[in-house]
DNA sequence: AAAATATGTCAACATAGCTGACATAAATTT
DNA sequence: AAATTTATGTCAGCTATGTTGACATATTTT
């Protein structure tokens, strides 16, 4: 009986770590930093019966103004169903305002209203003073150090992205070779 | 009128950026990152209809074999209805199993099988692999402030529950005052 | 005029979280 | 010994956020 179906099997007792040639520190420590990161909006966002979803439009739409809906579900990487119910609520509750493409008068361009802008500077705000009460006792080197490495775990076709947002010097590889 | 109800107000066109002191830099490459980070795992877990939600369970039982439901619940911070049903899978799919605790009976200690160990070093590779490369053309001195950054991250609170882990090092602080 | 594009919308579905209520067995306290 | 607390499981129903597929509309491009 090699039992392939399920049921119950040996139980392996030794933990799994670093010996198999694998980043377990970082892998852990990623989970753990990107989760309480995130609940820091959370609280904030419960407050207007928002979510994450919410979140992450209202940070785009304040990031790059007059973004259309097809740039913005591709940054997002959803569906335009998934996005539709979420703009809605933003544009219902008066936190993004819809403006009609100049050129092309199909698109929908999408701006924050000042509601929009107070509430995405008060979901980053929490996040940013995290952000620096970790880089505190940091280098400036240290902090090159830790961009250059969370640049460099984004998928490479999927740089563009972040560059093309205001204020980010495009493709610097900083590499060494 | 005020139009506090909604509908359409002012466009805001100019793009939220750095100057409002906020680090929008850091913010952004950790929703890429992160994203990125967790597609690759995704993937895999594609290929037998689990999600997310059985990936962090399976990888906590390999980390951790033995830890309780209890244990498990209190690093997931998820309620156990939530987690009865992806751990149900698991376990009929034979990646982990139960054994009825020495001490107190009431308790099950959960551990991988073969199977489960192997799923799991399987979806930590592609994870491992991404750091590496991103941490290619780092110096020591640099991956050490990465993973202070990273641990810095996290809520004090929660940091134990990182130490506690199979060959973490308690919590050094790292701090220079 | 026809085709392609940008967007919206309807309907149905899946996953993974949640709350609340109740059940059971085992351990602990009184 | 009885009562209580604890560890876990389970039923039922709800919500948020994602998915697919099909179809509608206005506009631009060919």
């Amino acid at each position: 009986m090699t039992d392939s179906s399920g049921a119950s099997a040996k139980p392996i007792r030794t933990a799994l770590s670093g010996e198999d040639g694998i980043d377990l520190a970082i892998i852990e420590l990623f989970f753990f930093a990107y989760r309480d990161f995130t609940s820091d909006p959370d609280l904030i966002l419960a407050k207007y019966g928002f979510g994450r979803a919410h979140h992450r439009v209202l940070y785009f739409v304040n990031r790059k103004p007059g973004l259309t809906v097809a740039e913005l579900l591709d940054v997002l990487k959803i569906t335009k169903q998934s996005l539709a119910r979420v703009l809605k609520q933003l544009i219902d509750s008066g936190h993004v305002t819809q403006v009609q493409g100049p050129r092309d008068r199909r698109q929908r361009e999408l701006y924050p209203t000042a509601r929009g802008r107070t509430l995405a500077l008060a979901l980053a705000r929490p996040q940013s003073r995290r952000i620096r009460a970790a880089l505190e006792s940091s280098t400036t080197t240290e902090r090159e150090g830790i961009e250059r490495f969370l640049k460099a775990m984004v998928n490479p076709e999927l740089r563009a992205q972040i560059d093309n947002l205001p204020g980010n010097m495009p493709g610097e590889d900083h590499g060494k070779h």
